[in-house]
RNA sequence: GGGCGAAUAGCUCAGCUGGGAGAGCAUCGGCCUUACAAGCCGAGGGUCACAGGUUCAAACCCUGUUUCGCCCACCA
């Protein structure tokens, strides 16, 4: 693309970023370039998105990161892969296509497992493609010729081939247990899936009457449940072994009210005597501990309910049939009628939900596959302990410590259709074989049974989870002993939130270990959460989402409104959220570019921390890019515009400014590379920022107009400003890349033909330039403190200006004294000085200074301003009295602790 | 119940191994100075949550307290 030869006064990101992004990705500058051999591959998985989703901020911020990194090492030389792709998220897809069968008048069932799960592959087809063209707005450099989605033919065998070996080595077994039970899914769903909060529910007092009591025993035992329906499954009641009050009664009999049957009083340590009545109800197929005491006291389990928890043929007669809540009801109906309810008492109680359907889950006692999770936890633990893996920020190893050294089998079977099925298949007699695959499978069978038979698969899927845990090598050809896999693997960084620690990140390290002998990444960096501006979550029922794309595209306040309203779950919640939508964005949302979207989230990205999102932040960065782009401006003005550029032979002096500011890139340079390398995305971000904006473009572009513009002043002189106006700004562009890829590509193209670089070749892009390195030559500490001298007179004079309110254009006369030494370096840059500061002479002080003169301190300097001939006398008396007056009455008002005098000084003053 | 984190300027936040309290935005004053008014030059503004302790020296280390947030957990 060929430059224009003007730059247009202002940065308009939309105008250049898709091209750009277009051009990289069909150059194919995003797949791994050979790189050096010294500094070895660099490789980041991505966390898949779900391919039903759509970018949110929490993916914008981890994207940001991600990229920072691929492009910084990808400048650095590293062989660098970003690897892409999505995940099937079984739930979540079947979830989305069965609601747009639903719209239809159909239910999965009516179509059929086969028809259900091609309608759902159709779906991805059409709509899947959301998320990673939305990524791509974010200008995130993944090589998306590798993508790969869970579902594919190589990460499916890849799955099968890890659940049959993990069978095959008793990691993997079937069973029946209790598990949570989604009833409305109507599929079994981890521990990590359920989601309990506290709700408002009653405490049932309910008697149950002993049978035999003797004389001077109660006649009933009084057991609380906040899940009354429950008591038709109960086979014990439950006290503390040293419980006096029930000691007496243990081994005894109650009747189970409203079902006539009779079951026993048993002893566990389980029991609580202090709470209630020190008698516990005990059902062992609807409750976790229940189930533990069960299986102790071998006690029976009567599951009462259907998978969708309507109350089955094990309930009696009057209750089957209904569902658990109407079960409920009319089962406490009639334990009232009959007085077996004692009282009834509001109680807050954590009700299980599934993260998903957000229906309340039943512990439900099916048929599931588990992994047996323990032994794999050892080695995952000892990786982190032994520093193989390392997190960042690095007390998150706590929580996977405690995780971990906890961990209790993996439900990994869902009753679900998409998704990857379990390998497992039953013959006639029940009979089971686990294969990787079909066709072995009936060879396997017919060799068992000494005849061909027909084979039932296992209708279950495996948990999403399960192949993302694969991903790090899934997607490198695993099981294959492929190319990518010795390149890529270990992978370096693992960019993840701390909700999928549990989820995601243990599982890939328990795996990874297990089959390929390895980490599957040396470092987990954990990034916080994106909040809104009061520190909220954002949710769409809350009305605060911002999306990533509208803070790039910028959004009218109509579309807005329509957007934060549209599809809730709580409509009547649409009017507040348009209020506090119309009072927070009366304008809408401007359009800031993907730039300064990005720069924003690694100037806030503190490790450790969740952000609050802030608008004024992204808009200063916005003005960062206008500045950027201005400063070029400038510098293209002032060197192609002349017909300059850099040549080798070309005579060049460098100024004191041209030393400093070469020295500070330096610096920059150095303090950037180390930030992202250890993760400090804010100190690159705001290092850089500094920089460009308050030393290149406050100081150095003001200090050398004068040489710039000067007709007397030497070519070669000049030239030394020019090319170093170039060469910083080139390289600083290239430092700024990481974080703001569009900009940077923008200017750099035009910049850097008038650089001179030898290794620059047309069609080169930044993305795949060299990433800056510290040359010594240039560090020059000298320059840094003569430059800061200067800068501080300079500075020193227009504060005194400012204060005295003399006119800025108003020329001024300083008189210094001082070592000999200070004022000589200052004589040396009267050139700059004097401009900038608008002064026209500065003399030497002998012997005390005129009355009535202004006076500033530069370390061992003092400057006066002599302000009979350019100031307001009475004007300035009269300030001057003001601030006697203002200290007067402070120290009037706070009078000394010790003597009352209020003489004392104070660190106030 | 256990664990983790936070509290610094009006707002959002930096402040690494103890020595100067900082940035951006906002505010106030002055500037259309030929890169940029999305700008320039200045200024004001802080009991670093509280209380003790260690130290020559504490926003930072130790102890305790308060407030807020998150995660895990079986109290029916």
């Amino acid at each position: 693309m060929m430059p224009d030869s003007t730059l247009p006064k202002n940065y308009d990101p939309s105008s250049v970023e898709q091209s750009w992004y277009r051009i990289w990705e069909e150059r194919g500058f995003f797949a791994p370039a050979a790189g050096s051999k010294e500094l070895g591959s660099y490789c980041i998985m991505i966390p898949p998105p779900n391919v039903t989703g759509s970018l949110h901020m929490g993916h914008a911020f981890q994207d940001t990161i991600m990229d920072a990194l691929i492009r910084f090492h990808r400048m650095k030389g590293f062989k660098t892969l970003w690897q892409t792709g999505t995940d099937h998220a079984g739930i979540a897809t079947q979830m989305v296509v069965e609601r747009q069968l639903e719209a239809e008048g159909l239910t999965r069932k009516d179509l059929g497992r086969e028809r259900f799960i091609q309608r759902v592959w159709d779906w991805k087809k059409s709509s899947g493609g959301t998320i990673v063209q939305q990524l791509r707005r974010m200008g995130a450099s993944c090589d998306w010729t590798r993508e790969r989605f869970t579902m594919d033919p190589d990460l499916s065998k890849a799955v099968r081939e890890v659940f049959v070996r993990l069978y095959n080595e008793d990691l993997i077994y079937r069973g029946k247990r209790l598990v949570n039970w989604d009833p409305v899914l109507q599929t079994a769903v981890s521990d990590l899936e359920v989601q309990s909060e506290e709700e408002s529910g009653f405490l049932w007092h309910i008697r149950y009457p002993l049978i035999d009591a003797l004389d001077g025993e109660p006649s009933f035992l009084v057991v609380a449940t906040t899940r009354p329906e429950t008591l038709l499954g109960d086979t014990a009641v439950a006290v503390h072994p040293e419980d006096d009050r029930y000691r007496s009664l243990v081994g005894r009999q109650v009747i189970l009210p409203l079902t006539g049957r009779t079951i026993p009083i048993i002893a566990d340590t389980y029991v609580d005597p202090d709470f209630g009545s020190g008698c516990v109800k005990i059902t062992p197929a609807h409750d976790f501990n229940d189930y533990e005491v069960g299986k102790r006291h071998h006690l029976p389990m009567i599951n009462i309910f259907t998978g969708e928890a309507i109350l089955n043929e094990n309930a009696p007669q009057a209750y089957r049939g209904l569902d658990r809540y109407a079960g409920r009801k009319r089962l406490v109906a009639d334990l009232e009628a009959a007085q077996f309810i004692e009282k009834i008492v509001p109680h807050k109680l954590m009700v299980p939900r599934g993260d998903r359907s957000k229906s309340v889950l039943e512990p439900y006692l099916t048929d599931q596959w588990f992994v047996r999770v323990a032994p794999l936890a050892q080695e995952a633990i000892a990786a982190v302990e032994e520093g193989r893996i390392r997190f960042v920020p690095q007390n998150w190893d706590k929580t996977y410590f405690e995780w971990m050294r906890h961990i209790e089998d993996w439900c990994i079977s869902r009753q679900i259709w998409w998704g990857h099925r379990i390998p497992a298949w039953y013959g006639p007699d029940g009979y089971l074989f686990v294969c990787n695959c079909e066709e072995e499978v009936y060879e396997l069978a017919a060799e068992h049974y000494g005849r061909p038979v027909s084979l039932t698969q296992d209708p279950d899927v495996l948990d999403t989870w399960f192949s993302s845990a694969l991903w790090p090598f899934s997607t490198l050809g695993w099981p294959k002993q492929s190319s990518e896999m010795a390149d890529f693997y270990p992978t370096q960084v693992l960019v993840t939130g701390f909700d999928i620690i549990f989820f995601w990140v243990a599982r890939m390290i328990m795996f990874g270990l297990k089959f390929t002998n390895k980490v599957p990444f040396h470092t987990v960096y954990i990034h916080g959460l994106v909040r809104d501006s009061e520190g909220q979550k954002m949710s769409k029922s809350k009305g605060n989402v911002l999306d990533p794309l509208d803070l790039i595209d910028g959004i009218d306040l109509e579309a807005l409104v329509k957007k934060r309203t549209r599809d809730l779950m709580q409509p009547h919640l649409a009017q507040a959220i348009e209020n506090a939508t119309r009072r927070e964005f009366p304008d809408g949302i401007a359009a800031f570019g993907t730039d300064a979207l990005r720069f924003t989230f690694a100037s806030l990205a503190t490790q450790g921390r969740d952000i609050k999102f802030d608008m004024g932040r992204i808009e200063g960065y916005r003005h960062f890019c206008n500045k950027l782009w201005n400063a070029a401006r400038f510098v293209w003005m002032n060197t192609q515009e002349l017909g300059y550029t850099v040549t080798d032979g070309q005579e060049c002096t460098f100024s004191l400014a041209d030393r400093w500011i070469r020295s500070r890139l330096q610096s920059v340079k150095k303090e950037s590379a180390q930030a992202l390398q250890e993760y400090r995305f804010n100190d690159a971000a705001n290092g850089l920022y500094g920089f460009l904006w308050g030393n290149y473009c406050d100081w150095y572009l003001e200090v050398i107009k004068p040489v710039l513009y000067g007709p007397t002043v030497a070519m070669a002189e000049k030239n030394g400003a020019r090319s170093t106006l170039l060469v910083v700004l080139e390289e600083s562009l290239r430092l700024l890349h990481p974080l703001m890829p569009y900009i940077t590509e923008e200017l750099w193209q035009r910049m850097v033909p008038l650089t001179g670089r030898s290794t620059y070749h047309e069609g080169d892009s930044i993305m795949m330039a060299p990433w800056p390195e510290v040359e010594e030559v240039w560090q020059d500490e000298a320059a840094e403190v003569e430059m800061g001298q200067v800068m501080a007179f300079v500075t020193a004079v227009r504060t005194i200006r400012s204060q005295m309110n003399l006119p800025p254009g108003q020329p001024l006369e300083v008189l210094i004294s001082g070592s000999v030494a200070t004022r000589q370096r200052l004589e040396r840059h009267t050139g700059w000085i004097f401009p900038l500061a608008k002064i026209n002479s500065m003399t030497v002080l002998i012997g005390s200074p005129p009355p009535g003169c202004a006076t500033g301190v530069i370390e061992d300097l003092r400057l006066f301003i002599p302000l009979a001939n350019v100031l307001d006398l009475e004007a300035e008396e009269a300030r001057l009295q003001k601030s006697i007056d203002r200290l007067a009455e402070f120290f009037g008002a706070r009078p000394c602790r010790c003597c009352g005098q209020g003489r004392e000084q104070t660190r106030r003053v």
